[in-house]
DNA sequence: ATAGGCACCTGGTGGC
DNA sequence: TGCCACCAGGTGCCTA
């Protein structure tokens, strides 16, 4: 269920795990998931080190001794279950795709790491950690919403020529990364916007902005608030759902005006919720 | 250039 | 209880 906050989560998570650390095996139980895996994948990956774990837009990227850089993207169902060194470990899937043995570096101790996908609709993908930015994954995003780059002159000069629906422009990665599905629908309540506002007539984009950055930075805190269950024998991760104001709450009443209910629309083939009242249509 | 629709998959839910 | 339609957090690619 990931979007930017939970992908942020998991490569926090996985970060003192991988880094420094031998990848001593990985078994894959398919050939593909969304897309096949790249030749020679595990053979590749067997004996490298990790050297750092990133996240960009949407993608763990995890760079190798070996000059590359794995890129893994967990889809709409994807999970990473770090295994505890002791105690109870979750039970195997049979939608535990691919498994990693590592060796800590300070030691002979040996960690395990799987990818359960039930959709698999998420991949990994290995490119060179120098020409990274030429990936056809990653060369067309935008910008990454939690920097200072990502401010009202960029949105303001980006949105004046947009006719299409605000919550799809915001949506674009190539306009800005790593806002889903949730948290465009969330951005815009906060922000008091319409889903529906033409993008070119948006007046307000430093108040927009600062929603959308408050909502993702937010719903990071609270996923890493729950951090620590993350490598408890459950696997749950702490998901930003009890602070959902609008996103599946249709027929709820609003509770910022307490007075109409939230409504669901569909744009662009997914599902809008938004207060009518709290959100002016243009 | 841009917007819309389809595709990739499985699982859960609600209606009949 | 069983079956079926529909829906789900993403995103690349194709078409108009």
């Amino acid at each position: 269920m990931p979007e930017l906050p939970e992908v942020e989560t998991v490569t926090r998570a996985l970060t003192p795990v991988l880094k420094g650390a031998l990848i001593q095996g990985v078994s894959l139980n398919r050939p593909n998931l969304r897309f096949p895996f790249p030749v020679d994948f595990k053979a590749h990956l067997e004996g490298t080190t990790v050297l750092d774990v990133r996240r960009r837009a949407k993608y763990i990227c995890i760079d190798l001794s070996s000059d590359m850089t794995l890129l893994w993207h967990l889809g709409m169902s994807g999970r990473v279950i770090i295994d505890p060194l002791t105690g109870e470990k979750e039970p195997p899937s049979h939608h535990d795709h691919v498994h990693f043995t590592l060796q800590n570096p300070s030691g002979k101790t040996q960690q395990h790491i799987r990818y359960r996908d039930p959709r698999r609709f998420g991949f990994m993908d290995l490119v060179p950690t120098l020409g990274f930015q030429r990936s056809k994954f990653i060369q067309h995003l935008g910008l990454e919403p939690l920097t200072d780059d990502f401010n009202e002159a960029y949105l303001t000069q980006v949105l004046k020529t947009k006719s299409a629906p605000i919550k799809n422009v915001i949506m674009d990665a190539k306009i800005v990364v790593g806002v889903g599905n949730i948290y465009a629908s969330e951005s815009l309540f906060r922000a008091g916007t319409h889903p529906a506002t033409p993008a070119k007539l948006i007046k307000n984009h430093d108040l927009l902005i600062q929603c959308i950055k408050d909502v993702l930075e937010a719903a990071i805190l609270s996923g890493g608030s729950t951090l620590r269950d993350h490598v408890r024998p459950d696997g749950n991760l702490g998901y930003f759902q009890h602070h959902f104001f609008v996103y599946g709450k249709d027929g709820d009443l609003c509770e910022k005006c307490k007075k109409a209910p939230i409504k669901k629309m569909t744009q662009a083939g997914r599902s809008t919720f938004y207060c009518p009242r709290c959100q002016k249509a243009p």
